[in-house]
RNA sequence: GCCGCCGUAGCUCAGCGGGUAGAGCGCCGGCCUUGUAAGCCGGAGGUCGCGGGUUCGAAACCCGCCGGCGGCUCCA
């Protein structure tokens, strides 16, 4: 592929290795094959913005003696320098100065050089850089890359390539606050965000990108669809559903439903509240606490349920189970709410009610594999209805130095995440492992999905659970006579019906698909005033709507407004209703889509359909609506 | 929760070294025979997020709360 964007570096290919080699050294490599890396591309941005995090130590170091280094990262879109300023404030001169000093460093041929961890360490003590020593002292690698300038020294703990850049353009976005290594119990740093490009060109084109990331921004199509809101005196993270808004959920919801029918799922609904009893036996009481809305009535405390999981063990519980009839597969629209910190919440991705697609499956461990595979099978199937392919899996797994923060022995464990993986690695999903991130009750397959700004969110979930069984005593008898334990799969596939509606909003820029999609037509007779058009347009909105076609009539004001109104809606279909239509009954709907354009920026795609009649109308749209939900809506 | 920024009409925003509110869109009414992305004219609409303070006087300054955005942390 052809780019304009600057290159940062070239890689060098010799035999089966790969070395980066820096611009100025391209000479040296005459007959070898190189191939540009730019900024554009992740490596690209990763080695440009390490480089200018080099220069912004660097000129910080210039600036002021007496600041410490507390190290510099970045995101897709900015860099932030981390520094302690002891009692200081960062002023504006600072700040003018720190890019004019940086700028003037990046135009200059600095040295990357190789240090060995011990003697790095003895530089940064004579240097009094005691957060990066701290840093560099925990790393475990042996060697490290720097760049000196001025006494100064900056440790690059990234792939380090040497720049130079005549052109870079620094930008200062704002500044914030960070605890030491996100300890909230540690001091704070002052981190500065800085945008960075290494030309105006790539600045620009970044600025294009931006109109494009705030096009998508899901808090905005929410109005513009008019889909939801929130008030303060409801509470921040929870959602009012303006009837078009509702008109999705409801479809997501009529959609899974039919889904988990077919796939062997079995219904079941259940309070939003329960007697602490409840949780105390499920241990959320004693481990998920300060997530819980907990109150008291009747000299008994009472909670609004976090998860679902323990009702549905309940009515699992209800009867005696033979091996036979596992697994059995209890699904519901479980709405739970959350306490989640005031700062963590974000629009429709980050709420305190949500309501999940939520399943508890209760199996013989001998099922588990093949459940898992089922399960996965599912989401792709379900996901794919949605038009999502991009999503990735991670396998969350338990802090093996915090065993506190979990229920169940280690063996139990142990088996549950050796049985996550297998089944992960059977089905040939690439994923990653984290630890740390397991449930209190269980490892588990995390769903990621990205928003609009790159950034991941878990939506899916698969999780594997030995432990509640034992807590709720659960158990089926088996072929010899004998009661045994179940295990528990806890699941939800888009996870919740607000943050994948979020990301789906992002994704889509707001134009879901015709099955989805809260009004499906827009009729709008061409004379406002023609009462032979009005009413036809009518009668047909009505036929539509008869039809479970989710139809509206735009009859007031110029036909050239109603259909710009119709379009900044994102209704997928328009049709135009005039003389010539009503003599031939002749219908011809202008089908606006989702689609992208080279760059990846929102580009609906249109195309013209032509039907026979208000029954060709409704027919064409059952098929289309068949065909992308694979014959689950029709 | 912590740090920074922000909160003016339904929406987007202007006004803010203190003298008590403005625009565009939308909404309502009227006019125009109106064929695929904004016809024209007029009108209504605001306890300037909430509470307190400073002041003769606060949308503007100070404090607290609520809500939003961006980070940290956490998560479906």
């Amino acid at each position: 592929m052809v780019s304009n964007s600057d290159v940062i570096a070239y890689i060098a290919k010799k035999d089966e290795h790969e070395e980066l080699i820096p611009r100025t050294k391209v000479k040296e490599y005459g007959n070898t094959a190189l191939q540009p890396v730019f900024f554009d591309d992740e490596l690209g941005k990763r080695l440009f913005y390490s480089w200018v995090c080099r220069a912004l130590e660097l000129g910080v170091k210039r600036i002021s003696k007496s600041y410490l280094l507390g190290g510099c990262s970045w995101t897709l879109n900015e860099i932030r320098l981390d520094i302690y300023t002891f009692n200081d404030s960062i002023n504006d001169r600072f700040i003018k100065n720190l890019l004019e000093e940086t700028t003037r460093l990046l135009s200059q041929q600095l040295r990357a050089e190789k240090v060995e961890k011990n003697d790095l360490l003895q530089i940064l003590k004579e240097k009094s850089e005691v957060l990066i020593y701290e840093v560099v002292k925990d790393n475990d690698s042996r060697e490290f890359m720097i760049v000196k300038d001025d006494g100064n020294v900056s440790v690059c703990l990234d792939t380090c390539v040497e720049q130079s850049y005549d052109e870079a353009v620094l930008e200062y976005v704002n500044q914030s606050m960070v605890h030491w290594r996100g300890d909230e119990k540690s001091f704070l740093l002052t981190r500065l965000h800085i945008r960075a490009f290494p030309s105006k060109k790539a600045k620009d084109s970044q600025a294009e990108l931006e109109r494009e990331y705030s096009l998508r921004d899901h808090v905005i199509l929410g109005r513009e669809l008019d889909l939801f809101l929130t008030d303060p005196s409801v509470g921040a993270g929870l959602i009012l559903w303006a009837p078009n808004g509702a008109i999705v959920r409801k479809l997501m919801e009529e959609f899974e439903y039919k889904l988990h029918l077919r796939h062997g799922y079995q219904p079941v609904v259940t309070p939003h509240l329960a007697t602490s009893e409840l949780f105390e036996t499920s241990g959320h009481l004693s481990y998920y606490r300060e997530n819980m809305y907990v109150f008291d009535h009747d000299g008994k405390t009472h909670v609004v349920k976090p998860m679902n999981c323990p009702f549905h063990i309940l009515i699992f519980k209800r009867k005696k189970w033979s091996y036979k009839e596992l697994p059995v597969r209890y699904f519901e629209f479980g709405t739970v709410y959350r306490y989640e910190r005031a700062g963590t919440l974000h629009g429709l991705t980050r709420v305190r009610g949500l309501t999940q697609d939520d399943s508890h499956i209760f199996l013989r461990p001998d099922q588990i594999q093949e459940e898992i595979g089922r399960l996965l099978d599912l989401l792709r199937l379900m996901y794919s209805s949605y038009g999502i392919n991009n999503y990735s899996f991670k396998l969350s797994l338990r802090d093996p130095n915090n065993q506190s923060k979990y229920i169940g022995s280690a063996e139990l464990w142990e088996k549950a995440e050796k049985a996550l993986e297998e089944a992960l690695i059977n089905h040939g999903i690439p994923f990653k492992k984290e630890y740390g991130e397991a449930a209190f009750y269980g490892p588990k397959i995390d769903i990621y999905l990205k928003d609009s700004l790159g950034d991941r969110k878990c939506c899916g979930t698969i999780q594997l659970d030995f432990n509640l069984p034992e807590r709720f005593n659960i158990t089926y008898v088996d072929q010899d006579n004998k009661e045994k334990r179940v295990v528990i799969i806890h699941r939800a596939l888009i996870g919740s019906i607000e943050r994948f509606l979020g990301i789906l909003l992002e994704y889509y820029a707001g134009r879901l698909p015709l099955w989805l999609a809260p009004v499906q037509v827009a009729l709008l007779p061409v004379d406002e005033h023609s009462e032979e058009q009005r009413s036809y347009t009518l009668r047909m909105r009505e036929e539509l709507i008869n039809n479970g076609i989710r139809a509206e009539a735009m009859m007031e004001g110029r036909l050239q407004a109603r259909v710009r109104e119709a379009r900044k809606l994102r209704i997928p279909l328009i049709v135009v209703i005039g003389e010539k239509e009503l003599r031939t009954e002749e219908f011809e709907a202008q089908w606006i889509k989702y689609g992208v354009d080279e760059k990846g920026r929102y580009k609906p795609v249109e195309e013209k359909i032509t039907v026979r009649g208000i029954r060709g109308l409704v027919e064409w749209i059952k098929e289309e609506v068949g065909r992308e939900t694979h014959g689950i809506i029709k």
